[in-house]
DNA sequence: CTCTAAATTATCCTATAGGATTTTAGAGAA
DNA sequence: TTCTCTAAAATCCTATAGGATAATTTAGAG
């Protein structure tokens, strides 16, 4: 060990700053994000660590931490899953969750908001432009993503960690969500499943919803910059009830 | 150093029935609310798994699914160590949070509830006299936690489960602050913080507290199985506000 | 064709070796 | 004394092989 020593050791350390397992857990959310792991599809440890070439050991404790993150689940001496994608019970259980969380969040971050803030909030308002200008062509990823950002951005803003955290648990779910119809479905089992998913997918994207959500953003952006506490209160709100009525009607019928 | 037994004999003996990983990851935590591990503690795995007389992998995905609790931080290459005690700002955020949640959860429940639920909340409250006997001799462990069934109790009734799993997250971490004011905090560093969490016991135990908040139950309980929502709202709303100020004197005086 | 039992498969767990990184201790220089 | 730098120890992280147990499939008897 020590016989190289001054000479061998400025040059060239190995270039691992992170920790292997937080590397495999980012992959595998990748891969659940990407479709590569369909939801209820079932993920063997085994084959899992040998196509990322690592030991089991990391993909281990990442698949544990999805576990609790809700994106795989766990059945004892069978294996692990992916989570089926929301059923309808759970969206509308989340949308009322979000209504509980996020007026609240936009009300507080127009309170307490500084220059940071706002500034980070013209940005992300800027690049919807570009995300809409996507969304015109048929690609609503950056839409999706826009949204995503903008919702965690005003949970950050609003300073309840809290807060914050659970809008990143839930969120991940609804993005997840989101993403299958925006790439349309690859790999939904189920006739009525499938059906419905993509009913919802031409509600929500096509014929200018992806306008009015940006606009209803903008009123929401608008009232933080003002910090006027009421107004952003109302408009999330109203942005919510109308998200979840962009879905409404497809889960409605899918119901029956 | 070996344990005794592994070496030397072919694992024979233990007809697992669930999961030695699962068991685990139940050890730690009751090691975490029974104080074995302190807060801000260090946690060596090879110490843990060599303690639990189990090798490292299950304890590693233990401590994996810990982290997503909140009840354990991974420093990379650093190691693991038990999160440390709520400070003031994250129990004003919480009890923001809880604000959020439990009302509406309540007027829900009280809205949806069925026998089932109305013969359990009346259990619990029944619990609730005795763990208040206990209270009168100084034990007020059985007080917080007929305090978590029942909060727990109430929103599993509400029917959401996404606003139930949230609230079992908060719900433990404020258990486990609520343990440590039980146990007159036997291992916290700091001065100030001592005296702090001191003070809160006091304040929140001492001098019929318990009672009081036993009665503010007893009103949310009588709301509900009265399937009146308005009332449940506001009874539990009253609750959560009356059980933060019971706090936040304490706070306020240490954040000086 | 149905039911029971053995064989196969898959998953979980153990054990240990070795590489990589941080921490601690100590020697030498300012 | 105080500071800087080097060496050793402790700890964490990865990798791999293999054994034990539960689940599944297959085969055979009634």
């Amino acid at each position: 060990m020590a016989t190289k020593k001054a000479a061998a050791r400025p040059t060239k350390r190995t270039p691992r700053r992170s920790v292997l397992s937080d590397e495999i857990y980012d992959m595998i959310k990748a891969m659940i994000f990407d479709h590569e792991i369909a939801p209820g599809a079932r993920v063997n440890i085994d084959a899992l660590s040998a196509q990322l070439e690592v030991s089991q050991t990391p993909v281990r404790e990442a698949l544990a931490r999805l576990e609790s993150d809700g994106l795989i689940e766990k059945e004892p001496l069978k294996g692990y899953k992916a989570t089926q994608l929301l059923s309808i019970k759970e969206l509308n259980d989340l949308f009322q969750f979000r209504l509980l969380i996020e007026p609240w969040a936009a009300e507080q971050a127009a309170r307490v908001i500084d220059n940071t803030g706002k500034t980070a909030i013209k940005a992300e308002m800027q690049s919807a432009k570009t995300a809409l200008k996507f969304a015109g062509d048929g690609q609503f990823q950056a839409l999706t993503e826009h949204d995503s950002r903008f919702h965690t951005l005003i949970s950050s803003i609003s300073g309840n960690q809290t807060v914050a955290d659970f809008y990143e648990r839930t969120h991940c779910h609804l993005h997840l969500f989101r993403l299958f119809m925006a790439n349309k479905l690859h790999l939904i089992d189920g006739e009525s499943r499938a059906a419905f998913v993509q009913d919802l997918f031409e509600q929500y994207y096509q014929s200018g919803s992806g306008q009015l959500a940006i606009k209803e953003h903008d009123a929401i952006a608008k009232a933080i910059l003002d910090q006027n506490p009421k107004a952003a209160k109302a408009a999330m709100h109203a942005h919510i009830e109308s998200s979840l009525k962009r879905f409404s009607p497809s889960a409605v019928a899918a119901n029956k």
